[in-house]
DNA sequence: CTGAAAGCGCTTACAG
DNA sequence: CTGAAAGCGCTTACAG
């Protein structure tokens, strides 16, 4: 069944079926409402493929989980983002394609080929560590691209994040308004470009509030997991004088931390706050619930549509936008010094 | 540049660049070496649409989360099944197209129709509750579908699902093995298929080992949240005897029902003991961890792309397969009876 | 308001 | 081992 057949049945030319499937005003009402008709009753329907050899756009948006490490439908972090931005590209009539990764990178194909091959007409970058050289060949490309996490430079891409400098210095505040002076941090010894940014910002953070900073206060965890975190409260408590706060680099570097914690008695948050970033869905679970900082991935999922699509349709500056984190307080940081709230 | 510029370079026809692209044996070798260096120097890189136009074939997969509820990137059972499932199938040489179903829901479009228009090969099919009955149309279809948690009849249909008969008794064993008698449940009020298999294989199993079974043991709360979990344990609190082990039909609700618990001031699991159902990743970090029954997500995801893969390259009949799932043992249920451990 | 025809970039019998 | 040509199902100037 395909647009000739429809044509025929109507006494009409395959143009006009054309013009009417893309809702051409210069076609009479009459015809239009008949060849519908007639289109409905022998269940029509167009194909992309043809549709897109002509047209040279696919509706298409591809999908690029760039990276080595940690990025995957299982890191929350990117499954949300991918969630809001499904939904607003889809409201904007546009489907998603997700490349498979797993066949063509052994066969030294890259994420260009793949985009060319399917034509599509954008492509949402999102990164996790360890980058491949190929997503930059895409970036560079004329294919609008809209990165996350990721610095994009090409001609037609922009980028997103969240604006890392502003996360510890939040958690920092909080923990600062909350009357707690003595403040660690767990953050991690291999740190990606996030993750130095985080520190960074901590030490900052204390400065402007004029907070001391002992080198026993700060420890480093071997990776990303609970287990590491455990270890690295274990190192911290170890050292002997603790701090009255700690905030992790990360929500499982922080569950781990207060699982050390408690196994050396030490009450959450009387003798020890605790503060994670990211703000995982475990956090609401742990006893007390985590204190920690999130990403608005809402937000940054929605954004990216909404400039992908500007990219995809008109002429747009590389640009990189920022979104603020926000600070979710629970019970994992109680009042230090009473009267003195946040 | 197109399979006919590479043509013209090579000074061969494009019947021959064609073979050389699709490894069709009777080209010479010397010519096969000679385009491909020319396709490579040139960047060329073949076109979806056109291919797809010529064979019928797009080796896209289509994914479908059926279901207006609980069906999303965010749960964390599909997301675990499509990461597994998006590895396999593309090591097959199939990518994944998610239709957007924001768009064309309100336009009274289908799933089919998108198939048809993409030509995808087949898709997979993940259902949540109240699914839409084009859903069905699509199963019925000649597009090979694979079904996950959702009974499919099409002829060239397969379904896949745990074998939610045993994922009660596994956790009743659990907790007789552990010398627990007395067995409370927490379920839900408006069960869906699934909740309530959870909840008759759970009285089953309770007759199978001749346990008792009071009505005060069996709470049903509102909804799926970690609140109504509370909720519910709060009325088994209120109604006086307690059971002293609780077997919640999911995690949250576990989670919650742990909190009130607590705040009842019982200890888990020397007071009562918990168990939950499904493993979301939250079950490492309540205290104590949470036992569970965990769906082989991996093995379901694996199974579906090899099945869709047979089902797409050859005749194969409507089948159902069920995956057996796995109880995880955490530190809520402790041994209740010094001696009688599982 | 409608239609004839070329073209999008491939594949595939078929002939040689 | 290689090539000429028809065909896949659309769109788009262009002519009328």
């Amino acid at each position: 069944m395909n647009i000739k057949t429809i044509a025929n049945i109507a006494g009409v030319s395959v143009a006009t079926v054309s013009k009417i499937i893309n809702n051409y005003s210069d076609i009479s009402e009459e015809t239009r409402q008949r060849v519908l008709k007639i289109m409905d009753e022998n269940g029509y329907r167009p194909s992309s493929s043809a549709k897109t050899l002509a047209t040279k756009k696919s509706n298409l948006v591809g999908v690029v989980f760039a990276g080595k490490l940690n990025v995957d439908f299982s890191h929350p972090f990117f499954v949300q983002v991918i969630n809001t931005f499904k939904k607003q590209i889809g409201l904007l009539g546009y489907d998603l394609l997700f490349f498979s990764n797993e066949k063509f990178l052994d066969q030294g194909e890259d994420y260009l080929a793949r985009s060319k091959y399917f034509q599509v007409d954008g492509c949402i970058i999102i990164a996790g560590d360890e980058v491949e050289s190929s997503v930059y060949d895409l970036d560079a490309s004329p294919i609008p691209c809209i990165g996350i996490d990721i610095e994009l430079t090409g001609q037609g891409s922009c980028y997103i994040m969240s604006d890392n400098e502003k996360i510890s210095p939040k958690v920092v505040e909080h923990f600062y308004m909350n009357g707690y002076r003595d403040i660690g941090f767990i953050g991690l010894q291999r740190a990606s470009l996030v993750m130095q940014q985080r520190e960074d910002a901590f030490k900052r953070s204390l400065k402007q509030f004029s907070l001391d900073t002992k080198p026993e206060w700060m420890v480093y965890s071997k990776d990303y997991a609970a287990e590491d975190g455990y270890q690295a409260a274990k190192e911290m408590l170890a050292r002997g004088e603790l701090p009255r706060a700690v905030f992790a680099a990360t929500d499982l570097l922080a569950f781990g931390a207060m699982r050390a914690f408690k196994e050396a008695g030490l009450r959450i948050p009387e003798d020890i706050a605790i503060a994670g970033c990211d703000d995982i869905e475990a956090c609401r679970y742990t006893d007390p619930p985590l204190t920690t900082v999130k990403q608005d991935t809402d937000k940054i999922g929605r954004l990216a549509a909404m400039i992908l699509f500007d990219l995809m349709n008109k002429q747009m500056d590389n640009q990189c936008i920022k979104v603020e984190p926000e600070l979710v307080v629970r019970q994992s940081c109680g009042v230090a010094v009473p009267g003195i709230e946040g």
